[in-house]
DNA sequence: TATACTGTGTATATATAATATATACAGTTA
DNA sequence: TAACTGTATATATTATATATACACAGTATA
């Protein structure tokens, strides 16, 4: 499992890890039951803490992506894949919900900002 | 001028003085070269620390929103109304980008995004 | 079958940085 | 000098990240 982590991103280690592990399973990189590296292992890879990738282990698992047997490891829960795509749209929604209302505090309508996100995908499209 | 606290929001206190500020800016509450209401007033209404204020005041001004003399005050700078509202958008723009391209992980396709900005668009005018 | 080995996760104590505070200091004007 | 203004210093609390010592699970082997 490729991860990568960067220290300039203001996000924590901790939550770049998680991210891309849920990323991974939602990509079906990660299957259903599949182990996961140990911490060990992982924080010999990404040269990090063991706590540091146990904290996003314990946190995906309370979120119920993951499950953790001490003396075997992590495995990926059951039916993770598309609760975690619906997941991630309702967390999209929410962040769009939020764009729109602070959009309106500064005299910006809804429409201009429809016109913003048209205008990412022609330049992606363009490219 | 009105400016409420929350503290279950995550943001810091002091982002969220600024971001009240900055929206008080861009309506026109506040305008130009108006004096802000001194730390010690805003501490004593927020029943918050001056310090914290002074945070919220003197990244305003690093930002270029304000003016701040030492005895006399913090100032509302020049020509910061339309300046902030196209920060606003550029800020806007970016946070798109991240959105469509963390979304394109999971499988959403930036269609499916103008579809769920759609919908909120469409619950507003409804209620 | 007992036990030691090697893998796994866990708990405790510590360091650093961001946020928020209280209190003492200094500039401006009347 | 009085009554405003912002500023500087030292301290507390919380989030993030770490090192190190501990405990559990499976297996090889004496």
């Amino acid at each position: 499992m490729l991860i990568v982590i960067s220290y300039t991103n203001p996000e924590p280690i901790f939550r770049q890890i998680m991210e891309q592990i849920k990323i991974a399973i939602a990509s079906g990189d990660l299957k259903e039951e599949e182990k996961l590296p140990s911490i060990r292992e992982m924080a010999q890879e990404l040269k990090v803490s063991v706590i540091t990738v146990k904290r996003a282990y314990t946190d995906l698992e309370t979120e119920g992506w993951l499950v953790t047997r001490p003396g075997l490891g992590s495995f990926v829960a059951r039916v993770s894949r598309s609760d975690l795509k619906e997941e991630k749209r309702n967390e999209i929604k929410k962040v769009l919900l939020d764009i729109v209302d602070t959009a309106a505090q500064y005299g910006i309508t809804a429409e201009e900002v429809a016109g913003l996100l048209a205008s990412i995908e022609n330049e992606r499209k363009g490219s």
